[in-house]
DNA sequence: CGCCAGGTTAGAG
DNA sequence: CTCTAACATGGC
């Protein structure tokens, strides 16, 4: 059983990857493992176990999960394509941050750092849901709590791989039984409801996909719980729209204040000037202006 | 103790 | 359409 190579572009860094996958010791979605990222995976409903490495200019992916199919094994090397977003080509964007005050700093000091996206269009939701108005580490607290709770796991050598919960089993609970995670009732309520509209397919990715940013927006922003800032985020993150653009996002506000040096944070209307210079790349040049924090 | 955090909603003006 | 209070709690 060979591992299964991907070419890589030019413009990317695997470390900068893996720092991102590294920041929280909460995750339980994937595993730093030396210098390589271990994940389970549903694919066709068989949970797949897979490690990816990086040698030269490719990627590996080495099955975890044995006896697999041609056609799974093809699946997940698809799935880590999208989600490391090997086919966007940096050069437009990286020829505009040049000529930027904010950002020629940053696309110099991150080169080949790329959006980690959120295939599964549940989870970039809720994980935005639980990172509303809270700093980042308590989300990671609330989502290892809510994994570890509703979410299966696959058991190799000791070792536990977590999926995500479906909306189906989070469904099937009440609001009140998140309130001993602490998540606050609001967040609690807005969970539930969420997953219920997965359920009842009122949203999902496929109904989304295709769709125009604005167009994908209204109808996220239906759920109760999802706003400007989480729609983009999922936007951003699932759907991968370039120009997803998080305006609340506080992160970016603090970001454009250190960088370039204001007492307080920048009103909406800044942040909307600033990002016209970003038109068509708004959510890298988010992605690097969260990196500057 | 105070302030803020990768916000959203409902209600008022 | 814009503005505001309430929500709720950990981290620093």
């Amino acid at each position: 059983m060979s591992p299964i190579s991907i070419p890589l572009p030019t413009e990317f860094s695997f470390e900068l990857a893996l720092s991102f996958l590294n920041r929280s010791p909460y995750e339980l979605l994937h595993k730093i493992e030396g210098d390589s990222v271990v994940k389970a995976l549903y694919v066709e409903d068989e949970i797949v176990v897979f490690r990816i490495g990086h040698q030269r200019n490719e990627l590996t992916i080495e099955f975890l999960t044995k006896n697999l199919s041609i056609a799974i094994e093809q699946k997940v090397s698809a799935y880590v394509n999208e989600w490391f977003d090997l086919e966007t080509d940096l050069k437009p964007f990286y020829s505009l941050a040049r000529k930027d005050d904010l950002l020629r700093e940053l696309v110099r000091k991150y080169y080949g750092y790329r959006i980690i996206g959120q295939p599964d269009l549940f989870e970039s939701i809720i994980w935005a849901v639980l990172g509303q108005q809270i700093n980042l580490q308590f989300a990671y607290t609330l989502k290892q709590r809510f994994v570890e709770q509703f979410g299966s796991h696959v058991l190799i050598k000791d070792q536990k791989y977590y999926l995500f919960p479906s909306p189906e089993v989070v469904a099937n609970h009440t609001p009140n039984q998140l309130l001993p995670l602490q998540f606050s009732r609001q967040k609690a309520a807005y969970t539930i409801g969420i997953a219920q509209s997965f359920v009842n397919d009122t949203i999902s990715k496929e109904k989304l996909k295709g769709l125009s940013l604005k167009e994908a927006k209204e109808e996220l922003i239906k759920v109760k719980g999802i706003g400007n800032w989480t729609a983009n985020y999922a936007l951003m993150k699932t759907f991968r729209h370039p120009d997803a653009f998080p305006l609340e996002d506080a992160g970016v506000h603090n970001a454009i204040k250190n960088l370039m040096n204001m007492k307080s944070k920048p009103s909406l209307d800044r942040v909307k000037k600033i990002y016209r210079k970003y038109k068509g790349w708004e959510a890298y040049a988010t992605l690097y202006l969260w990196k500057s924090l």
